[in-house]
DNA sequence: GTAACTGCAAAATATTTGCATCCTT
DNA sequence: AAGGATGCAAATATTTTGCAGTTAC
């Protein structure tokens, strides 16, 4: 699966867009949530090719959401040398955001004879924000 | 979300065709996987809406993979009453497969502030097979 | 100036919907 | 016979690729 060498050097104003928008939510956000919260009109590729450059570059975390999209968010404890997954997703269904458990994480039992190289937990309920407040939010 | 109610009551010989493929498979299937394992052609939506039936009614579980792909894989200890996806699925970087872990699984620490209703934690590694092998095995 | 970046068009892939026909009960 | 199930065509959705024009360095 060894792709192209992405090339992400250059720091442009469109690219900082992105990473703005990225920084901005607490919570993973699909393409369509990021093209949503862009100020300005960016086009829907380059958003595709922006964010997965990120990706290569450790800086941004893919997740595959149950609904078939792609979840991006910022990653906040890797780096590119270091990147691991071992963290949780937390899908709230009240406000549908898709948070990062930042706290280390350990899942019981590791099966015999499996070698885990990196966990990836998604859990599903409601997070502490709507746990508190009562507000109908409909997205982040 | 609510969908339409998928009637899936008669037993026809093409649900008992992706039946059998699904409890033959010790690995979670892509659509594509299935239709490569049928024995007799069946149209690729047909399959669709088999897999969908299933899902709801609690037989298959539906996993998103990082490959943007649905997997789905017979769940074994499921009701369509009691459907929890409280169990890990692992991916084998080896042989691509994805099995569900039977075990029952517990992620630590469940953050404060939020109410966990399920765990669906997805490992990446080797398995037991492919720790066992050297053998290469492309896809089982 | 040049290589990287962007935008538009189009392709590739995954999944769903509509509808006429077929088959299980 | 009736309503669910299937197959074909077509639509929708998501993501990628090609290429020409633009821009950062």
């Amino acid at each position: 699966m060894l792709k192209k060498v992405v090339q992400n050097r250059r720091n442009t104003k469109t690219k900082q867009m992105v990473m703005n928008v990225l920084e901005k939510s607490l919570s993973a956000l699909s393409h369509e949530d990021i093209e949503q919260k862009l100020t300005e009109k960016i086009d829907r590729v380059t958003v595709y090719r922006i964010l997965n450059g990120f990706c290569n570059d450790g800086k941004v975390h893919k997740i595959a959401g149950d609904d078939g999209k792609t979840y991006y968010s910022l990653c906040r404890h890797c780096t590119a040398e270091q990147h691991n997954d071992n963290h949780a997703h937390f899908l709230c269904t009240e406000c549908h955001s898709i948070v990062c458990i930042e706290e280390p994480l350990a899942v019981q039992p590791v099966p015999k004879g499996y070698n885990v190289s990196s966990i990836s937990a998604f859990l599903t309920g409601t997070c502490s924000k709507c746990n508190s407040t009562v507000l109908d939010q409909d997205r982040i």
